[in-house]
DNA sequence: TCGGCTATCT
């Protein structure tokens, strides 16, 4: 029955004979060679498949002798078909052996192989009849089952033996803490690492490897220094892995300068030392640095590697240097190593991160074998680009080449749908990841929410969001980023404080909920934010600075929005442009040129957006001929083509200090067409200039542009019932009825002790309406009585005098202003917030408020700051 | 060792 089919296997022959004693070696290698050899020889020859010829285990190199084996016994067979890798026969003879018959040697065996197989199944099997047998679990055979289990990725029940057979055998220490370090719980790993010393089992190598990975992991940088010390004291200096290991910790942990130290006085660098250099300096941002080994290690002759040239390339791409990255090109193509995909997927990287696209498309139509990796970097540089339809068409062809998209791709695509600003496209990718049943990732449904908030579709933006099982930190940002983006400050002050009960907010969430406490106003909330960031380091941040300043420029403390921008050490163009806007909003348009000059000075190009900020700046002081400069030194100096943006800018300043004609004409001569701003900034100026016949002809241009926008309505009612044109007035109400139209209600809201209040004009609803009202009836009398006369053309109604003043008390910035007076201790700064733009006769009151009460009073309008101070106010009649 | 998603300004 035991026959032999065919002539010798020579693999046999080659087998490691370590395999046979079942000694667990300390440094175990986890696909050792018999077994690539047996699959590769077994090819070629086929075995009997129900029983093989045996011998005696040790003495491979007599198989001939052994052609007829009916005398070997039970534990030589089953250990020859775990050799051969058969465990399906070796199982079979495995349940059918005596128990007493079987050595421990044989158990040992087949757990091997279990192991070697992945098959917890059948491990399982032979650990039961381990114990049905009645064999203790002890010794290598304990060893040998919890690396089966831990092999098997049964990592508890491997744990629950491992603790039970209290064993001295580091490998089988070191591949617990390795197992706990893989699936990231590096404290357990920790915590075997301390039990093994208290037991006073030495660690090798290996351990410490495992330790300082843990370590750096936890961010414990004065144990990996200490750990350090020990090192050297066993004796484990002169160990290359440990050292680097050691290297790769102190990167990790951000200690860049102990590792460079670490790296000087070490004698014996090897290829992964170096290596460890770059990719250590990369991660730290110092890709300069990194750059500088590799070149040093060019001049030294070492040994340059595949992940060398990569993770240079990587430092070239951080910092945009081309020619590095050309010159590494070129070596990688002499050493051959362009024949590797990682290279050319990151030099295609490389060149789109260094603006060069041209580089990537011929890395990439040069590729023999490209990747997933390679589409989505092509991709990548196309967004990069702002090629989205390209970007876009070239993931489509990814899909029809039979390339599956991973979550890179799709990530990428969403994005590039985003930047876009395409719904649509937005939608068909959403709708592809559906249909191919492309399973929910994180990333992806974070890209997605982030796709429909930059779309501006907030409502499937939650919806993506909330289906989010585990919401990672990005996910929060994303949506408190798109609700701030999206005017809707509330929902992100709202989602912010929720995401504190579940996440730990980051700068960036810092740098998302920012803006939705400066659009409210929301000084409390903003300080409460702002100390956060202190505690947490957060501050600092350039993201998180720019911000802030514009979140005190919003909320009206100018100064301190000041002494934080003059405390940002490197200033970026949004730094700059925040502060130009802030001036400008606040009225201080010649501190706004100063920054403006300043800026350049130090060597930041302004780009339009910031042009605009200046130019709002100007006309926000009326600084005419100043606004001219900027405007023609744009195209002139910077070479940046005007936007609508601009022109509405110049209309604006032309308008406001009265050049009405001029504004017409320079409307006129535009080379892009006058969108309902520009025509309802020249409206405006009609209006404070009271020039009724003009106002008429523009409005038809605004009405005509934007005729559901029933502030412009409004505005022409004004600019008639100023010029007491009652019946103009009449009719023009008619008309907004007629439309269906309905006036966008004017609010105003303040802030005390943290809790916002809101008031709309003519409201009575509020628990101090009466006193609010009777200290208005107060100060107007008062007004009266030291020469202040209601400005009545305001009320927009056609009443008699009486009524009118009834109506202007009634003016929700009035209601907001008193209610602060009453409840804000004496002498503390009152800040209001309107919606609309502030209205004449509470623009005096608010004068003769400052005065009378020796308060300062900051209103921010829809357009800009007002603060008022002893009867005057900074805006000096420019609003 | 390569590629992705979140941030500041009119």
């Amino acid at each position: 029955m035991m026959t032999m089919t065919k002539s010798i296997p020579s693999f046999v022959l080659s087998t490691s004979p370590t395999y046979h004693n079942h000694k667990i070696n300390e440094n175990y290698v986890k696909t050792p060679n018999y077994f690539i050899l047996f699959r590769q020889s077994s090819r070629t020859c086929t075995l009997s498949s129900n029983l093989l010829p045996c011998t005696k285990i040790c003495s491979t190199s007599l198989f001939a002798e052994t052609s007829t084996l009916v005398d070997m016994d039970e534990n030589a067979r089953i250990c020859k078909f775990c050799e051969v890798g058969d465990l399906k026969n070796a199982m079979e003879l495995l349940s059918r052996s005596e128990k007493s018959e079987l050595e421990i040697e044989t158990y040992c065996s087949i757990l091997q192989l279990c192991a070697e197989l992945k098959s917890l199944q059948d491990g399982k099997w032979v650990h039961s009849i381990i114990s049905s047998n009645g064999i203790e679990v002890e010794g290598v055979l304990g060893a040998k089952l919890v690396f089966m289990y831990v092999s098997c990725g049964d990592l508890r029940e491997g744990r629950r033996i491992f603790d039970q057979i209290l064993n001295d055998k580091v490998f089988l220490w070191n591949m617990m803490m390795s197992e706990y370090a893989k699936i990231g719980n590096y404290r357990e790993s920790l915590y075997l690492y301390k039990k093994m010393q208290k037991l006073g089992i030495q660690g090798n190598s290996y351990t410490f490897s495992c330790i300082l990975k843990c370590l750096a992991a936890l961010g414990k940088v004065e144990d990996c220094k200490r750990m350090h010390g020990y090192i050297y004291k066993l004796g484990f200096g002169s160990y290359n892995t440990v050292i680097n290991s050691l290297l790769a910790a102190y990167f990790k942990c951000g200690e860049v300068e102990s590792a460079y130290q670490l790296f000087d006085e070490l004698s014996n660098r090897d290829v992964i030392s170096w290596n460890s250099m770059i990719s250590g300096s990369v991660q730290n941002n110092f890709s300069e640095n990194a750059l500088e080994y590799c070149i040093q290690m060019l001049i030294l002759g070492v040994d340059v590697d595949l992940a060398t040239l990569v993770n240079s390339l990587v430092a070239c791409a951080n910092i945009g240097n081309l020619s590095l990255g050309r010159a590494l090109h070129g070596y990688g193509l002499k050493a051959r190593f362009n024949r590797e995909t990682m290279f050319s997927n990151t030099l295609l990287d490389m060149y789109s991160k260094c603006g060069n696209l041209n580089g990537s498309s011929q890395v990439f139509e040069k590729m023999d074998h490209t990747t997933v990796v390679s589409w989505t970097s092509m991709i990548a540089a196309y967004v990069r680009e702002g090629l989205y339809d390209e970007a876009i068409s070239l993931f489509y062809e990814m899909e029809r080449k039979g390339v599956k998209p991973d979550i890179y791709t799709l990530t990428s695509i969403v994005h590039a749908c985003a930047c876009d600003n395409s719904l649509d496209k937005g939608r068909d990718v959403h709708n592809y990841i559906k249909k191919n049943n492309i399973g929910p990732s994180l990333p992806v449904s974070n890209a997605l929410t982030d796709m429909y908030a930059k779309c501006g579709n907030m409502e499937e933006a939650h919806s993506i969001f909330s289906q989010i099982p585990v919401k990672d930190t990005v996910s929060w940002n994303t949506m408190i980023g798109g609700y701030s983006r999206n005017c809707l400050p509330n929902e992100a002050l709202k989602l912010f404080a929720e995401m504190q009960k579940e996440k730990k907010p980051d700068s960036i969430t810092m740098a998302c909920v920012l803006p939705a406490c400066g659009s409210l106003a929301a000084l409390e909330r903003g300080r409460e934010i702002h100390g956060y960031g202190l505690r947490n380091g957060y501050s600092s941040d350039l993201h998180v600075a720019n911000a802030l300043v514009d979140m005190y420029v919003k909320c009206g403390l100018l100064v301190l929005a000041m002494l934080l921008f003059y405390m940002i050490p490197n200033k970026d163009l949004i730094s700059w442009t925040v502060m130009i806007a802030g001036y400008g909003m606040h009225g201080f348009g010649n501190e706004a040129i100063a920054a403006f000059n300043e800026m350049r000075r130090v060597g930041i190009e302004p780009d339009e957006i910031s042009f605009i900020s200046i130019l709002y700046a100007c006309s926000h002081s009326g600084l005419l001929n100043e606004g001219k400069k900027f405007f023609d030194s744009m195209t002139r100096e910077c070479n940046i083509e005007p936007k609508l943006e601009h022109y509405a800018c110049m209309v604006d300043l032309l308008s406001r200090v009265g050049k009405l004609s001029e504004a017409y004409r320079f409307i006129e001569r535009m080379p892009i067409k006058p969108d309902a701003t520009i025509w309802g900034a020249l409206l405006c100026g009609c209006r404070i200039h009271h020039d009724v016949k003009l106002a008429e002809k523009v409005a038809e241009h605004v009405f005509e542009l934007e005729p559901e926008n029933t502030g412009y309505y409004v505005l022409l009612a004004n600019i008639y019932a100023e010029a007491e044109k009652w019946e103009e007035v009449k009719k023009l109400r008619e008309r907004i009825g007629k439309q269906g139209l309905k006036k966008n209600p004017g609010y105003s809201w303040i802030e005390i002790k943290g809790k916002a209040t809101i008031f709309v004009a003519g409201g009575t609803s509020h628990p101090q309406a009466k006193r609010i009202d009777s200290l208005l009836k107060k100060l107007r009398v008062k007004m009266k009585d030291e020469g202040y006369s209601p400005k009545l053309r305001y009320a927009l109604i056609n009443a008699d005098d009486v009524e009118k003043e009834v109506a202007l008390c009634g003016h929700s910035e009035k209601l907001a202003m008193a209610f602060g007076i009453l409840n804000l201790p004496a002498g503390r700064t009152i800040r209001v917030t309107k919606n609309l733009r502030v209205c004449g006769d509470c623009h005096e009151m608010a004068k003769f408020i400052s005065k009378t009460t020796k308060r300062e009073i900051i209103l921010r309008d829809s357009n800009r700051f007002h603060h008022f101070k002893d009867g005057l106010c900074s805006c000096r009649g420019f609003w």
